[in-house]
DNA sequence: GCACCGCGATACCCAGAAGGTATCAGACGA
DNA sequence: TCGTCTGATACCTTCTGGGTATCGCGGTGC
């Protein structure tokens, strides 16, 4: 069966003449009359009652005829989601994000975009910087956020968002007093850094900023980044986080401007070949949403 | 669109492979590819990208894919409906009965019916026998219920039951001291009896009776079927009924055999050109409940 | 009673579109 | 670099959907 097997029928279970049905569908009656007998006949059941003057519906007719709405209908909504998804109303979007935006950027990323596109469906997934290049290749995630740079070939970066670093102390720590921070008061101090494996670009970045001022780190606890304020809160060491961290109003720690330290960036990453609209969508409003 | 194009679509995004899909559809790949071209040019979208190792689905493609499946569906509960209805387990009858069934007869049958095919819309009309007949002819029921013959073209009838018919006379009376009662003895009592107009033959049986007996009845009380005992029940006079009457079990009531009097013949009416399997159906069904 | 009219069915033709075969173009892997 | 695998293209064939002319059959009106 084909769909004009089911709109002939329609109409002329409408019209209950095929004259009629054939003058509404532009066509001639006998083609008509022709489909018609072969849609009975495919289904092996008589769909009208062959009256003098017209036509009316058998039982299976009746049937069919209720329920062919509900083909049409659906293949309505089939033609519009595609649509909607071409204009990326509709879709799913699987974001990566390191855990340092868990506080400060993801939330108000993802309330901006739900409340614009309400039935984009929106996956979150924590990850390392590392893990979401890994997951961008492989298409476990959509787009990323990370810090540093991204060299990876197939994936394109758009800088989201550049603010300072500043130095993580806890509270009543000998720094604290001070107004602004040198890079290279902090040699003697104790580390809390995350692990390299986790996102190298970051940590080299530390460890650069360290050379330069003339010492090496002395790293006591790598931890995942989720942890680290904590650990600095607790005592273990300092930091150097971005200043966002600021947000999370985490008691027991105070952070100082870090003079002469580079701005980092946060990057939202995708694979340069993925064209979904939906993910369009999701660029558009979360550079806006983080600006 | 046509239904081949949503076909195709399906089997080629299932299989992410031109080849493979024209395969299981039984067609040479090249007019599988011009089919899609032909549905992404008339959708104005594109629903695929076309790589090197195959093919993957566009956003709007997969928006699709996942809403083709309710257009098959429906597709294929308009069918299932239809055979349905031509097996007589869908559809709707529309029934007429004389309110002397409403206590004896009809509730057997519903029950019956909606037991054997419970998605067979049922209603119900308590009408006179003359109304029936009107009603029957002009579509508004498809079978009634009545007494007395019926000799309207257009109509076929069949005996759902046959059965005595009684005296009803009011506890105490005169006569129901008697174990049966002939016609002739109720040539003095007042008759109560339904009018002319609601059921001819039935009104003309009993006054054939009584002139076979020679006396006219004198009637007291011209009343709609449905009260006719309550009057008798309450003094108002005598009346001649069928006997299952005598289910009813109405206090203040005697039925007393009536001598010499022909049974009278319950019938199941429908117009001889409905061929509704419904109707069928339920014509099978409500002269076994009856038997 | 007969001719006419209105309806769907049938016969036959044509054009367009669906499907087939052969082949191309490009990317990937050996 | 060549072979292979992919979908696209070119071109032909076949089938079928649609057109016109006409039929058959009731019902209707004179």
């Amino acid at each position: 069966m084909e769909l004009r097997h089911l709109r002939y029928f329609t109409v002329v279970a409408e019209e209950r003449h095929f004259g009629r049905a054939a003058k509404r569908l532009q066509i001639a009656q006998p083609p008509l009359s022709r489909q018609i007998h072969a849609l009975e006949a495919e289904l092996g059941l008589r769909l009208f009652d062959r009256t003098r003057r017209g036509v009316v519906l058998t039982a299976p007719g009746t049937a069919l005829l209720a329920r062919s709405q509900a083909v049409f209908e659906a293949l309505d909504q089939a033609i519009t989601a595609a649509h909607r998804a071409q204009a990326g109303e509709l879709g799913r979007v699987v974001i990566g994000y390191v855990a340092s935006l868990a506080y400060v950027g993801i939330a108000d990323v993802l309330r901006a975009f739900r409340a614009a596109q309400p039935e984009v469906e929106l996956v979150v997934r924590e990850l390392s910087p590392q893990e979401q290049l890994a997951s961008l290749k492989d298409g476990r995630i959509d787009v990323g956020f990370v810090r540093g740079p991204v060299t990876d070939a197939g994936l394109t970066t758009a800088v989201a968002r550049r603010e300072p670093l500043v130095v993580a102390l806890p509270n009543g720590h000998r720094l604290a007093r001070r107004a602004r921070i040198e890079v290279a008061q902090l040699a003697a101090e104790p580390f809390v850094i995350a692990p390299r494996a986790r996102g190298p670009a970051y940590f080299d970045l530390l460890m650069g900023l360290c050379r330069t001022a003339g010492f090496a780190p002395r790293i006591v606890q790598e931890a995942p980044q989720l942890d680290l304020v904590s650990l600095v809160a607790a005592g273990f060491g300092v930091a150097i986080v971005p200043e966002s961290l600021r947000k999370m109003g985490r008691p027991g720690l105070v952070l100082r401007p870090l003079v002469g330290a580079p701005h980092t960036e946060l990057l939202i990453v995708w694979r340069t070949s993925d064209s979904s609209p939906a993910l369009a969508r999701f660029l558009e409003l979360a550079r806006r949403a983080l600006k």
